[in-house]
DNA sequence: TAGTGGTCTAGACCACATG
DNA sequence: ATGTGGTCTAGACCACTAG
């Protein structure tokens, strides 16, 4: 079933994102109270303010002291990044987790295609969040030095990036990212359990490390209404 | 000086951010432990590891598990973009000319949907570089009080904020940027002169001065092919 | 006044990095 | 092997909101 591993309070946040995208509870509604959960769940109340700390980070809850917890409203579709910094913006949903489809050696065709040089491992997958449908077909190119092996990407629960600086001693001082939009094909379609001729947005970054060599590239397809890209700027002074 | 009802947390955050920015610590260097701030402050580590927490967040510092905390090397991380400025976000308004198509006053129906307030002109035109196919199908509520007239905007060659600057004491203090992928429907596609069921990158921006007002809000519709979204994001400041 | 979230303590065990 | 940060428990008191 669920990766032992993860920590509690992800669980615990997991399941009831998940029951917000589902519609249990609706903008407005109030969660249980951190009480009501410590006793749902059996958990302590640090663990069950860790989970709700995860939902009010991605402005899904909105808490206040001595009023409760309430669903924020406008958010129970889409995963939006609100905050500036370097992780925030390049993930979906903090606890989405990759599902491995297949994992090959790139060949040398889509390397040249993709302007890389070298040796990656190219991996396929989707991400999902909780047991919902999946917000992402994603294919991840990762320099063969760094790659990880099949049973660490599968059910991955964090960036492929953050993982690699995580257990290599490098460092990714750049990311050039390309949004463009396309209608899915079949085998696409079918993969996201969307029908054909759903529109997705397109993404493909490439993560260079001082040097500027490719450490990592990613390739995502995120269905219309699974996932919506925001981001914040502010001016520079 | 200090507020004593300020959490104990944020005080000892306050005080390790001036160690840090005074230069007590440089990047690179290791911040002391969380037991070492436990005693130093007489805290408990929940109180020394919410501390710790705010500056991580802030990105002043970075956390490895069994490893230790150091000072990060640049500060919080920004969109590093080839001008700096806010103009190269929208790309094509610096050549894309503004075709205009209609004017009117936004409805109270409209100004709801999109969360605004006050009055706002509604700006319908294309965007069109030299006389090529238009790259954007693109939507304006500017705040009534900075509202070119339609003179002015029809054939405006640079983006309608940049004009707003120019001709009004206001400044943009900050973008929102939302963007996700649609299917063209057939009156969209005729204007952008593009077949029924292309598919569209949909961006919607807010500007907002410092007061937090939305001065402009575009909505763009970017046919696939003829534009696509590219940035780079630097990890160093 | 009752109940909520916010802050805080004092423990504990674990995963991980480094020597 | 040691020490770090990560997770977690079981308490406690306080600030605030609402009936």
């Amino acid at each position: 079933m669920d990766n032992r591993d993860e920590p509690r309070y992800r669980q615990v946040a997991k399941q009831l994102r998940a029951e917000i995208t589902s519609g249990d509870f609706k903008p407005g509604d109030p969660l249980p109270t951190e009480m009501a959960l410590c006793d749902e769940y059996t958990i302590s109340r640090y663990t069950a303010r860790e989970a709700l700390r995860i939902l009010a980070e991605d402005g899904l809850i909105e808490r206040r002291q001595g009023a409760g917890t309430i669903v924020a409203d406008g958010s129970a579709v889409t995963f939006a990044s609100p905050t500036g910094d370097f992780e925030s913006i390049l993930q979906y949903a903090r606890e989405a987790t990759f599902v491995l489809i297949d994992s090959i050696e790139a060949d040398a065709d889509t390397l040249r295609d993709l302007s890389l040089s070298g040796r990656y491992r190219k991996f396929t997958g989707l991400r999902r969040v909780a047991s919902q449908a999946p917000v992402a077909l994603n294919t991840v190119f990762v320099a063969a030095a760094f790659a990880p092996d099949n049973k660490t990407i599968d059910h991955l629960a964090e960036s492929v990036s953050a993982w690699i600086e995580r257990h290599h001693p490098v460092r990714i001082e750049e990311i050039e990212q390309h949004i463009d939009a396309v209608v899915l094909e079949k085998s696409q379609a079918k993969r996201l359990d969307v029908p054909t001729g759903t529109a997705a947005l397109r993404t493909m970054r490439r993560y260079r490390d001082a040097a500027g060599k490719v450490v990592l590239l990613s390739k995502s397809l995120h269905p219309t209404g699974r996932f919506a890209y925001t981001m914040t700027m502010a001016r520079k002074r």
